[in-house]
DNA sequence: TGGGATTTTACAATCTTTTTACAAATGGCT
DNA sequence: AGCCATTTGTAAAAAGATTGTAAAATCCCA
């Protein structure tokens, strides 16, 4: 279960390099990890995949003492061939071997490279999981369901009220429904609904969440003043009960 | 069909790439027959029409010695219509002459690619001439059309405004349309609009679609300023209504 | 080189989320 | 029961993020 945020991981020997390519892709918003070698770098991908949080993207250079960035490429995507990968790579012998060989990656960047062209090739290779055209909220399964006396489509992030009326969902709202639907009947703390609608590093306080509950009452409850299904468990937090 | 097994055809005189192509479609469990040049891969259509065992999905590279893929393609589309054909071309003009003559490509990829670009369409590709004999070729659903409270002429590139005016469209338009009318009430995301409409090797900005959609607006909303049939979805995309 | 199409930029406008503030409710305690 | 500390409800303000859009810059073909 990842963050909200796009985890990317850099293995690149030089330090210039990687700590400039780590500012500017922080500055960006995205998480990073930054692996001075190949084997560093395995070793990171094996220890996030233990935690469930795999890097959306790897940046890998191809020239790097110990295990290249050909190696390292072919065995992430053997074990986890949905991280996407991108090649720094030096012009000429080094290229040619990307392009014939086709090791896997989605994208290769010749050094030296324009940061900006590099911003540019992150955004396109993170965007192709998209698929075309497709609803926002991948999962075609993903079918309207009961929430309290309301009923949730997902895929449309609406919602229509008890008194009939179709409502807009916003992000937020959808994945704090979420949480409450996967865990029916059973309380649940403040801090673990923030963990699963907000992601494990917010840093907010914890009132938001209540404010949160207090609009999903009005879209969800019959009468939003004593609720139903969305219950306040006092000193415990908060209960789904369908 | 003939076996269960897809038949793919590559012309490809870069050994490297041929190579590198083969093994990958063959991973992928696609049966390969590689060629390095065009009379070749012709010869190699006519031996296995003979044997009734005609390739799926031709990958034509557009520069090769002796038969090019220009001459390539539209042999092949002669005698075997049924035949995929995905050309492989450079950037530049090269690739103009791919989108301008009449070539009949079901796709065209340009160099360098992407593995996972390619693949996807090859699916694609194949997917669609799978699917039903209707020819999915240029003009699909040729005929005009309702958008919004405007009319839609694809063949000519049109469109009548809600005002009465006839207006032209861009190709990025129409086909920013398309991917709209295909998913009506159904919010879309950025990124898989932009991948509908710029392809997904596409490396501008998210902000070049939301001009775009102003512009379209523009052209089939009654009132541009309070849209009713291309509405915002903050932090989700946009969303078509009929 | 000119003219349209496309893309980027920059700032304003809008919408969502978060915080704040205070009222109300709860539960432990005597 | 009554008191009090704590927790929760919620309106409204503040902060933050996203989107609208005109205008400038760039691209691209004829």
């Amino acid at each position: 279960m990842s963050d909200g945020g796009i985890r990317i991981l850099i293995a690149e020997d030089d330090e210039a390099i990687r700590t400039g390519l780590a500012d500017a892709l922080s500055v960006e918003g995205y998480e990073v990890v930054a692996c001075e070698d190949g084997s560093i770098a395995a070793k990171a991908v094996e220890d996030d995949a233990k935690r469930g949080r795999l890097p959306n993207l790897c940046l890998l250079d191809v020239m790097m003492p110990g295990i290249s960035g050909f190696d390292l490429c072919r065995n992430i995507r053997a074990g986890h061939p949905e991280i996407a990968i991108i090649l720094l790579t030096a012009k000429g012998s080094e290229l040619d071997k990307v392009l014939g060989l086709e090791l896997g990656a989605d994208d290769y960047v010749t050094k030296p490279f324009a940061l900006a062209e590099l911003l540019a090739r992150i955004r396109a290779v993170l965007r192709r999981s998209a698929g075309s055209a497709a609803p926002a909220r991948g999962a075609a399964s993903a079918k309207p369901f009961r929430f309290g006396a309301a009923e949730v489509d997902p895929v449309r992030y609406s919602v229509r009220t008890p008194s009939g009326a179709e409502e807009n969902l916003t992000p937020t709202l959808l994945k704090l429904i979420e949480a409450f639907i996967a865990n029916p009947g059973v309380p649940l703390s403040r801090d673990s609904l923030l963990n699963a609608a907000w992601g494990s590093s917010y840093y907010g306080t914890t009132r938001t969440l209540d404010q949160h509950v207090a609009i999903l009452r009005k879209l969800v409850e019959k009468n939003p003043a004593s609720p139903v299904h969305l219950v306040t468990r006092h000193g415990i937090g908060y209960e789904y009960r369908m």
